[in-house]
DNA sequence: ACATCATTGACTTGATAAGTCAATAGGGTT
DNA sequence: AACCCTATTGACTTATCAAGTCAATGATGT
């Protein structure tokens, strides 16, 4: 009888499963969710992940629970592996923006929509206790972002430019090319080009980049 | 008797309505079927629109029919008060840009999620006779982008940046830019100062031109 | 008072989707 | 082999949901 399990040791079954298993359970949950809670559908999640229906509620026992224990994932994830890594402390506000991108493209590889699900839950109106840790979590990578502005060196940028406008155009631009490549990239690419696509990527960067240097600072 | 009335005519009806009343009808149903065909609701579309259910079968017959129906009439509007007023022939790429925001602006005052949801028609994967033409609509949109871009005058962009990439800088930018606008705007919509938001949206979407033109041009 | 058309919303009916459970598979131990 | 124990299955139940109907009501003109 183990009547004082905790919530979290609930999901320590879970968490027991071979990693690959866990991740693509995680990533057919995730992409399910992004049309938020309600159209969300159990079938449709143990279809893509490729398990039995019944698996999946012997390890989450509700929707609800799987939702929330997916947000807690997200966040700490993000958190641990993206959010916490960012070196705030740099003078060449591009090279912390070139960072982010490493980092983040880090995370995506593993978890393809996991920003994308985090930003669904936000805007979903489904409540659930995770949320508050969403909350704080928001909180969290928006300071990061201002730490960031606020610790660089203003002073490199022209003087008819707004550096906060300027950064603006950074990251929508960064974030707009991810996304064009993100069709070449992520979904189930195996071998040896991986490597090579990789390069071209981070290469094919860097030079927008220049230009932002280029153009932006003085 | 009318067992020689053309498909089109089944619309004739609703086309028939006061414009008010079509208007709220056709931006509830884009606005639902958002989210998808399968997960839009006839219920939530006539909650939103103000009208029973019975009038909406009474007018459009099925939800496939309404749904054919929008995306018709999403890609004529979107043609016509759109596609067709663009001027592909000026010198200066980012006056093209700026004509066509005003533009998108004049349509999405009336129709707030139109693009949207023709963007999301283009994901979804229902079929429908509509989609045929949503195809063609999508080569010639992106065809008006080529011939902005090939009439444009691209040496007034410095030597040391490629044209290329700094347009899609630019285009990556303003969607970006417009997707936390909407982030704002978006979720109730339908609000009396709408016009006043697009307003100021405007002036700062000129701000960002202008950064554009100082960084880029000569 | 009557005819005609617009509009309603409770109702029907089939589909759907969360959650269950008895049955099976697999893998280790004696 | 016989056993145990856990992982896993997927057909099944049941309540809710959502497309489409229709008899009734309202509105308007004659």
């Amino acid at each position: 009888m183990y009547i004082n399990e905790s919530e979290k040791d609930d999901y320590q079954k879970f968490l027991a499963l071979e990693q690959d298993k866990q991740t693509r359970i995680i990533n057919a949950a995730m992409k399910e969710f992004l049309a938020g809670y309600k159209h969300a559908t159990t079938d449709a999640i143990v279809r893509e992940a490729g398990i039995s229906k019944g698996l999946l509620f012997h390890y989450f026992g509700t929707k609800e629970k799987l939702y929330d224990f997916l947000i807690d994932y997200a966040v700490d994830t993000v958190k641990g592996e993206y959010l916490d890594l960012i070196n705030v402390w740099q003078k060449d506000i591009f090279d912390s923006i070139w960072q982010m991108s490493l980092l983040k493209r880090d995370v995506s590889q593993k978890f393809p929509v996991i920003f994308e699900f985090l930003a669904s839950v936000y805007i979903d109106s489904k409540d659930c206790p995770a949320k508050v840790h969403l909350a704080r979590f928001k909180e969290m990578q928006t300071q990061r972002f201002t730490d960031i502005y606020n610790h660089c060196d203003r002073s490199l940028f022209r003087d008819d430019v707004d550096p906060r406008k300027a950064v603006n155009i950074v990251q929508w631009s960064l974030s707009g090319w991810a996304d064009t490549k993100a069709f070449v990239l992520s979904p189930r690419d195996v071998g040896a080009d991986v490597a090579e696509n990789y390069e071209s990527y981070l290469e094919e960067m860097k030079e927008y980049l220049d230009i932002f240097r280029k153009c932006f600072y003085k």
